[in-house]
This record gives structure tokens, C-alpha cells and sequence, in this order.
RNA sequence: UGGCUCGUGGCUCAGUUGGUUAGAGCACCACAUUGACAUUGUGGGGGUCGCCGGUUCGAAUCCGGCCGAGCCAACCA
């Protein structure tokens, strides 16, 4: 054991973790089975964008896999974390054109060829910096499945979905209005659309009747649009304007003739009470265009400017600067009535920022109504669980007002539309395979539609795609339906929903068994992470700081609820030190082992039970609890209450009271009671180090790797359970942990005493146990060895005191035994510290005892309480009573 | 506007079906440094559980109302 004590006093992460991420992956720990015995467990990661770089928010979220993953896999499952990653379309297409600019070339000057094979480039070089971010935090997916979102399965998996949808009316094409991102020139789709409040005005325009007879005043917060304007609608019961229904307004500034209509949709309240409808370029009029078969002038070019319907003055103007010249023209001629400060909410593109036009246009859609209808049925039976529960809410809302989903993007980078269009007939042949004819007419002359599928429809297909999908692979058969699906609340719409929809309609299943949902990590005054804010930070800086599975910890520590976590500095210094401690604690055992011979059996073997010591025995119980505890927290999910529990074992079981316990053992002579406390500290350490390894798996692998018995690697040793540790528990003891426990208590009260009269841990102090019944006779009489070592006592005695004069008096309950610690302080201290903590005491009991007492004496309680509430109260007082006479008495006698 | 979530010591959170004295970690204060660890140890102070009302012998816990914070969805041109 002489290289232990080589062991640095300082657990440094950084020459550990790479180091052992590095072996795993050699020796292949990562990888599934295709086909076992063992039951299976699958995730699939959410594939990060080849165009990021590893956030708080991943890092959250592949942490939870991981725990998952480790703990299954050490559980005795057949695991799967099937990495990926996603082509992201927007993303990626925007960084390559911004490449692309610095040489002064567009992508359009490139060619689409040449664009997507430089797009190709780029990925070859930067697309994986993600993945090797992920290995540092310890993600241990089995990287050689790992998967692309344009590889040559999973596209053909895409064509073969969307043919399919296609040929079962599923999906259409079709001219209508779609959100349209100018600064990207695509469709988006709604989900893609997010409504910020912002202020803008409201115009008051008056809009004169052709007649000339009088006019009308609109109100309207986008002026330009009026230029597209093809009616004017008024509330049919709107008795101001019942007289103009069904005239004609002749539209300022265009001269168009447009109808004034009647429709309920008409707010009379507001504003006006006029409406003017551009059904080009608002949903709602839109909406009431096709209600009463309006005509739709579409305003705007592809990249968000006016066009020639705009007419002259106008066209080749941005909006905003129409918005402007509108204006001025109407203030021209007298038309513009008010301006209004009015706050509204504008929609803007998730992926650029810049504001949404509704667009008339040609797009390719998914019509979702029907296979929404088992995705909703699945969730409603439980068939798929989310976690938490109250996402099972907004998801079937969510459904319950599904809109068709706008697939087609008028992007190059991603999968290009399987559909054909004949240049002679105009049919559309859509087919998994490239035609070389038009099925219609035969025509060889076929053009492929343009557009790209949203990511997110290969994203859709992930859980079946990935596993092999059309064919009918080994993978698909043992993993599909995954186990648990891990992501947070932000795309519960955008991806959750959606793979629920197509698994169910491709593969028959469900995709998921369990939706575990996440909330976002915060800075640690709760606001979102982001580099405006200046808030960001970089968990890869965190992890050469910190350790990876300091980090680890801290997230798996905080996300309880569920909830939003606020992520504080202090908080991962906090289990920096933690990880320290388990380093140390490891370091004591391993230095304390000089000449230890591992027993015949291995650890597993105790030579001799009664060698134990009680501190052996009560640290095993103590253990056999924390297992007990993470099991039930981990079969639920509660990843919180599971780091806790073997925060709270290790920390201030193991450490604080079993290796101080053992200490007078261990440096002592009785070479029987060494050896069996030797194999008992490290059997439990190696257990501790397993419990806690899917959390903390690199410090875990690299401290497991030092002890003298061990099995090949922690990472695939077996989880402690308290069913596969039976035997090894059965030498821990509930009766001697209770005894114990009672000499701890028995310990913090001279400690309390000593603490609070200020008293110097140098100074050796005589106490005087004095137990009030014959089982803490017994137990003080047996212990009192560890009372005297551990408590920093010159002289202990467990007998009746001659005389309580001067004296410091604590009364320990526990259970159901009682001891008085009895300190004489005799010039040793300022009695008058003593006689202000004991009449401290007294007050406080003296409180409880008026509150109990009154609530004895109340009939109501009497009568109607439960029995053994009552009598427990009754007892309460008594000893209340008891206690409060003693510590009167102890201070008539301090003061004597 | 609708839906959801939350409000417990300075901060972050536990608190299972109402029942002894409301817990923990961090922060704070005091004391301690030659033998695992100052990234440490020991002890301590600090809370009328957002407010009001109700149910009950008894409420942090159940019910109603109010106030406050946040999120999601929708939206009046």
C-alpha cells in the first residue's frame, strides 16, 4: 500500500477524468447489446445542433441521461443512449452563409450544389465539437450508433414517412397563409413564431365611401397593408355602421372599390369598429377573406419588401419604410384622423429575431387532425407517463387545438422534398426512390420540388429512424419503445408530440414509455441564461474548474421538483468540497491499510463477527439505509432525494462519525478488531463509490481503481441494492446503530456544553453520565470509550452524581431512554454563561409546556382527538414537567 | 384573456394521507490547525410557513378570496 499515501491531498479532476473517459470508451463499456438476456433500457439523446456548443441547459439534461444510463446499466439492463445529431437546416445554413459573406459571395452566386457540399465541409470540421464537449461532462452513449439527421437511413426513413403521408392524404400542398421569416426567406412554422409585447401605434385612417356620401374611419396598428386592402368590416349589429353595410369605400391612396362586409369576428368596442381586411397579410382577415370569398393581394416580396400590387410609390420599399410613406401620404391629404399609443404583441422568428409576415404562399403541409388522435389517446390511458404529471395538461391542450404543421422551408441544407413535378403535365409524382418518369404522363421531364423538410420532421422519426427503421432490425425489436424521454418543456410541442404522433402511425407504438421534462437552468437570480444578459456560463469552463462531476452533482442536486434550478457558483464549490471529502475519506482508508491482508473471501468475508466493532455495525446499517433510500428515490425519478441521501451518508455518516469512531481501532493494538474494521471501512467506501458513481462517475472510477479488491471496472460493477447486499448487511446491527446513535447524542451534548460556555477543546473535562433506565445504562457502560475519545473528555463515569452543584446539566432523550450529562464546571468557566444557557432551556420548555397544557385542558381536544393523541400529549407534559423542575433545580445548585 | 406553477429563516429548497419542539445545504457568528480533508472540524444565532377568512379539538399542510412572482398559450384590427 505504499502508493497510497502518495495520494494527493487534493482531489485534482483534471488529470483524472479524461484519463478514464478515454478507457471506458476502449473497452467498449458504452455499448448495447443488440439482442440479451438482460432486460433492455434505451434513450435517446435529443441530438444537439452540429452548429452548437454544449450549454447549461445540455448539460442539465445529459446529466439526468446519464445517471439514468450508469445506474441501469450497473443495475443489470442491456443500456442504450443512442447519440446523435441534428443538421439543424436554419442554423447551419446561416453559419455557412456568414462564412460565405466574409468572402464576398452569396449562396445564391454558389449554386446549390456547391453550397450544400460546403455546407458538407463545414460539418466534416466543426460539427462534432459538440460531441467531444459531451465527453467531458462524462455522457456514456454508445458512440458508434451514433447517428446523423441526413444520414442515409434516416433519410431514407424521411422519404419513406413522407410518401407515405402523401399518398394517404396526410400531406398536401397547398397556397395558403404561413408565417414567413424575411430575414431567412422561408416559411417557419408557428410553433416557430414567438409574440413579443411590443409598443406601436394605432392609426385612426378615414376611409371615404365611393359614393362620396360620407365615410368611415379604421383603425389599424400596420397602415401599409392597407394597400392590399379588399374590404372593410363592420359588426353586423353595430347600429353606427348598419347603414353602410353592403356599400363600397373607395380605398385611398390605391383607388381600389371595396365592399364594406358584416362579420361577427368585428370587436364593436374597439377602436372604431371598422376593420379593414387585407387577407394577405393577417390571419384573422384571412380567415374572414375565405368567409366571404375576398379577393388576396399579396404585398411583399420573398425577402420582405413591397411588390409592384403595391403599386409604384410603393414598391421596392422595406415595410418600415412604407409604414412611413403611407403615412405621410395620408397626413397629405388629410385622411389620417388620430395616432394612438397602442401595445400589441408582434410575432417574431425564433431563429433570426426579425418580425413575421403572414405570407400567401405555396408551402407543403402535415394535416395533423388525425394522427393527433392517438398521440392524445396514448397519454390520456398512460400508455406514456409524463413526469412530472402536469405536463400531460399542456400537452393534450396543445393537441386538442393542433394546427396543420408547415413542413416545406425555402432552405438548401436538409432533406430536399421527394416530389416530383412534371413540366409537361403538372402532376406532382412523389416517390422514396428518384423517378426518372412522371407517373402521370410519363414525362421524363421532372423537376424536384425545391424545398426542404423542417428539421424537425426527421427529428420526428428520431426514435424509430435511429434504430434502424424501415427495416425490421434486431435494435428496433429490442429498444423500441424507449424507456424514458428526457428534454425539457420547451419543445414538448416541437418534438415530443410529434414523435409521439409518427412512432404511433409508423411503428405502432408508442416512441417512449416515460416523458421526463426538465426545467430550465437559471443564473442564480432566476433569469434565463443568455449572452445578452452577460449571465451565460460555459459548463466546459466549469468543468476544467471544478471536475465534471462536481457539476454533475450540483444539477442532480437541485432539480427536485422539477422546476426551473437556479444554478449559483457557491452551490458547485460546495460539492467541489464534497468531492474533496469522498477524495480524503478514501485517502484515510487507503493510508490506514498498511499491512491488511484482504481477507480469503474477499471484503465480502468477515473472519469473525464478533470482531466487529459497534461503529462497524452501525456504519453498515447506516449503509444498507442510504440504500435503501436511493432506490426508492430512483425507481421514482428523484434524483434529488438520491444525491441527498448519499450526500448526507458520506458526508456526515461515513466521515463525520464512522471513520472518528474507528480511529481509536485503527491506531490501537487489537490486531482482530483492526482487521475486521479495516474490511468494513472499505467495503463501505467501495459501496459508497458505486452509489454515488452515476452521479459522480469520474472521481468514482478513479478512487475504485485504488482498492485493494475490486471488480474489473465500477462503471460496469453492480449497483448496491439492499437485496444484493443482503448477507454483507445482515453484520450491521439496528439495535447497536440505535445505541450508537445515542452515544452521538451523548457526545453533542458535552460538545453543546463545551461550545456554548466557550470552554477550549484543550481543556480535558469530567462528565458524568447519568442514565435513567437500564437499557442506556447498559449501552453508556459499553461505550464509553468512544464517548471519552470522541467528546475530548479527561474522565468519564456513568453513575448517579454525588452532588449537582456547579455543575452543567443537559438531559438526552432518544427513543424511549433518557440520560443526564452531567459536567462539572467548577473553575473551569464563568458559571454565569451556564446559567444564562440553562435558563434559556427553561424558557423555551416553558413555552411548549403553556401551549400543551392549554390544549390538554380544552374539552373539544379531549373528546374528539384520537386516544393515542392524547395520552402522547399527557406524557409530553409530564415530562415537561419533569424537565423543567430539574433545570430549575440545576440552576438553584450552579448558582449555590 | 385563459391555463399552469410557485410564495416556508439572508439565499436555495425538503416537509408524504392535517397530529410531539417546522428540517437540510449554503451564507453568517464564535471557537479550534502538528497525524484524511481549512475545499476542514465543533458549537451557535436566525422562521407568527405571502395576506385574510373558513373547515377542524388541532392547519405550513384541506377549502374560498386577495396580493405578489414566473411560465405557457391565445389575442382587438
Amino acid at each position: 500500500m505504499a502508493e497510497i499515501t502518495q495520494i494527493n491531498d487534493r482531489y485534482d479532476p483534471s488529470s483524472v477524468e479524461v484519463k478514464w473517459y478515454k478507457w471506458w470508451e476502449e473497452k467498449g463499456y458504452f455499448k448495447c447489446e443488440e439482442t440479451s438476456t438482460k432486460p433492455p433500457f434505451c434513450i435517446i439523446l435529443p441530438p444537439p445542433n452540429i452548429t452548437g456548443q454544449l450549454h447549461m441547459g445540455h448539460a442539465l439534461d445529459h446529466t439526468i441521461q446519464d445517471v439514468l444510463i450508469r445506474y441501469k446499466r450497473m443495475m443489470g439492463f442491456n443500456t442504450l443512449w443512442l447519440p446523435g445529431s441534428d443538421h439543424a437546416g436554419i442554423a447551419t445554413q446561416s453559419v455557412v452563409e456568414k462564412q460565405l459573406k466574409k468572402e464576398g459571395l452569396t449562396r445564391q452566386e454558389l449554386g446549390r450544389e456547391s453550397f450544400v457540399k460546403r455546407t458538407w465541409e463545414w460539418k466534416e470540421q466543426y460539427g462534432n465539437q459538440i460531441i467531444e464537449q459531451m465527453k467531458r461532462l462524462g455522457d456514456s452513449c454508445d458512440w458508434e450508433r451514433h447517428t446523423f439527421t441526413l444520414d442515409d437511413g434516416v433519410s431514407k426513413a424521411v422519404r419513406k414517412v413522407f410518401v407515405n403521408l402523401y399518398k394517404k392524404g396526410s400531406i398536401y400542398r397547398g397556397n395558403r397563409l404561413i408565417n414567413w421569416s424575411p430575414a431567412l426567406g422561408s416559411a417557419i412554422s408557428d410553433l416557430e413564431v414567438e409574440h413579443k409585447n411590443t409598443k406601436g401605434q394605432l392609426w385612426h385612417i378615414k376611409y371615404p365611401l365611393a359614393d362620396g356620401s360620407g365615410e368611415v374611419v379604421v383603425a389599424t396598428t400596420r397602415p401599409e397593408t392597407m394597400l392590399g386592402d379588399t374590404a372593410v368590416c363592420v359588426h353586423p349589429d353595430d347600429d353606427r355602421y348598419k347603414s353602410f353595410i353592403g356599400k363600397f369605400i373607395e380605398l385611398p391612396l390605391v383607388g381600389r372599390k371595396i365592399k364594406i362586409i358584416a362579420d361577427e369576428y368585428v370587436d364593436k368596442s374597439f377602436g372604431s369598429g371598422v376593420v379593414k381586411i387585407t387577407p394577405a397579410h393577417d390571419f384573422n382577415d384571412y380567415e374572414i377573406g375565405k368567409r366571404h370569398d375576398l379577393e388576396s393581394i399579396n404585398l411583399l416580396t420573398r425577402d420582405g419588401k413591397l411588390n409592384e400590387n403595391a403599386g409604384e410609390a410603393y414598391e421596392g420599399l422595406t415595410v418600415k419604410q412604407a409604414r412611413e410613406q403611407v403615412v405621410k401620404d395620408l397626413e397629405a391629404l388629410e385622411l389620417l384622423v388620430k395616432t394612438e399609443p397602442h401595445e400589441h404583441s408582434v410575432g417574431h422568428c425564433g431563429r433570426s429575431g426579425c418580425v413575421v409576415e403572414p405570407f400567401l404562399s405555396e408551402q407543403w403541409f402535415v394535416n395533423t387532425k388525425e394522427i393527433s388522435i392517438p398521440a392524445k389517446r396514448v397519454v390520456e390511458s398512460g400508455t406514456t407517463v409524463f413526469e412530472p404529471e402536469k405536463w400531460i395538461k399542456t400537452y393534450l391542450h396543445w393537441m386538442n387545438n393542433i394546427q396543420d404543421w408547415c413542413i416545406s422551408r425555402q432552405l438548401w441544407w436538409g432533406h430536399q422534398i421527394p416530389a416530383w413535378y412534371c413540366q409537361d403535365c403538372e402532376f406532382i409524382t412523389v416517390s422514396e426512390k428518384d423517378p426518372v418518369e412522371c407517373e402521370e404522363c410519363k414525362s421524363e421531364n421532372l423537376k424536384q420540388e425545391d424545398d426542404v423538410l423542417d428539421t424537425w420532421f426527421s427529428s420526428a422519426l428520431w426514435p424509430f429512424s435511429t434504430l434502424g427503421w424501415p427495416e425490421e432490425t434486431e435494435s428496433l425489436k429490442t429498444f423500441y419503445p424507449t424507456s424514458v424521454l428526457v428534454t425539457g418543456q420547451d419543445i414538448i410541442f416541437f418534438w415530443v408530440a410529434r414523435m409521439m404522433m409518427l412512432g404511433l402511425e409508423f411503428v405502432g407504438d408508442v416512441p417512449f414509455r416515460t416523458v421526463y421534462i426538465h426545467g430550465l437552468v437559471r443564473d442564480a437570480q432566476g433569469r434565463k441564461l443568455s449572452k445578452s444578459l452577460n449571465n451565460a456560463v460555459d459548463p466546459v469552463e466549469l468543468i476544467d474548474q471544478y471536475g465534471a462531476d462536481a457539476l454533475r452533482f450540483t444539477l442532480m442536486s437541485q432539480i427536485g421538483s422539477g422546476r426551473d434550478i437556479k444554478f449559483s457558483m457557491q452551490r458547485l464549490e460546495g460539492n467541489r468540497n464534497f468531492m474533496n471529502k469522498i477524495w480524503n475519506a478514501a485517502r484515510f482508508t487507503l493510508s490506514n491499510l498498511e499491512g491488511y491482508e484482504v481477507p480469503a473471501g474477499g471484503t465480502e468475508a468477515i473472519a469473525n463477527k464478533s470482531d466487529l466493532s459497534y461503529a462497524d455495525q452501525w456504519v453498515i446499517q447506516k449503509c444498507g439505509e442510504c440504500e435503501k433510500k436511493i432506490e426508492e428515490a430512483l425507481s421514482q425519478n428523484r434524483f434529488t432525494d438520491a444525491a441527498n441521501a448519499i450526500y448526507s451518508f458520506a458526508w456526515h455518516e461515513f466521515c463525520d462519525w464512522y471513520l472518528e469512531f474507528s480511529k481509536p481501532i485503527l491506531y490501537g493494538e487489537n490486531l482482530n478488531e483492526k482487521q475486521a474494521t479495516r474490511t468494513v471501512m472499505l467495503q463501505t467506501l467501495n459501496r459508497l463509490l458505486r452509489m454515488l458513481h452515476p452521479f459522480a462517475p469520474f472521481i468514482t472510477e478513479e478512487l475504485y481503481q485504488k482498492l485493494p479488491l475490486k471488480g474489473e471496472a465500477i462503471i460496469v460493477d453492480s449497483y448496491p441494492t439492499v437485496k444484493e447486499d443482503k448477507s454483507w448487511l445482515e453484520s450491521g446491527s439496528a439495535e447497536v446503530a440505535f445505541d450508537l446513535d445515542l452515544v452521538r447524542e451523548v457526545i453533542t451534548a458535552v460538545r453543546n456544553i463545551r461550545g456554548e460556555n466557550r470552554i477550549k477543546p484543550g481543556i480535558k473535562l469530567k462528565a458524568i453520565l447519568d442514565p435513567k433506565d437500564d437499557k442506556s445504562q447498559k449501552i453508556l457502560g459499553e461505550n464509553k470509550t468512544y464517548i471519552v475519545s470522541i467528546a475530548g473528555l479527561g474522565e468519564c463515569e456513568v453513575s448517579k452524581p454525588e452532588s449537582l452543584s456547579q455543575c452543567a446539566v443537559t438531559t438526552v432523550r432518544f427513543g424511549d431512554v433518557e440520560v443526564d450529562v452531567v459536567i462539572p464546571l467548577s473553575g473551569i468557566v464563568d458559571i454565569n454563561d451556564e446559567v444564562k444557557r440553562i435558563q434559556k432551556s427553561v424558557e423555551k420548555l416553558e413555552k411548549e409546556q403553556s401551549q400543551l397544557s392549554s390544549r390538554l385542558s380544552n374539552e373539544k381536544f379531549l373528546s374528539k382527538a384520537p386516544e393515542d393523541v392524547v395520552e402522547l400529549g399527557r406524557k409530553q407534559l409530564e415530562d415537561y414537567k419533569i424537565r423543567i423542575a430539574s433545570m430549575r433545580e440545576a440552576l438553584q445548585r450552579l448558582k449555590s
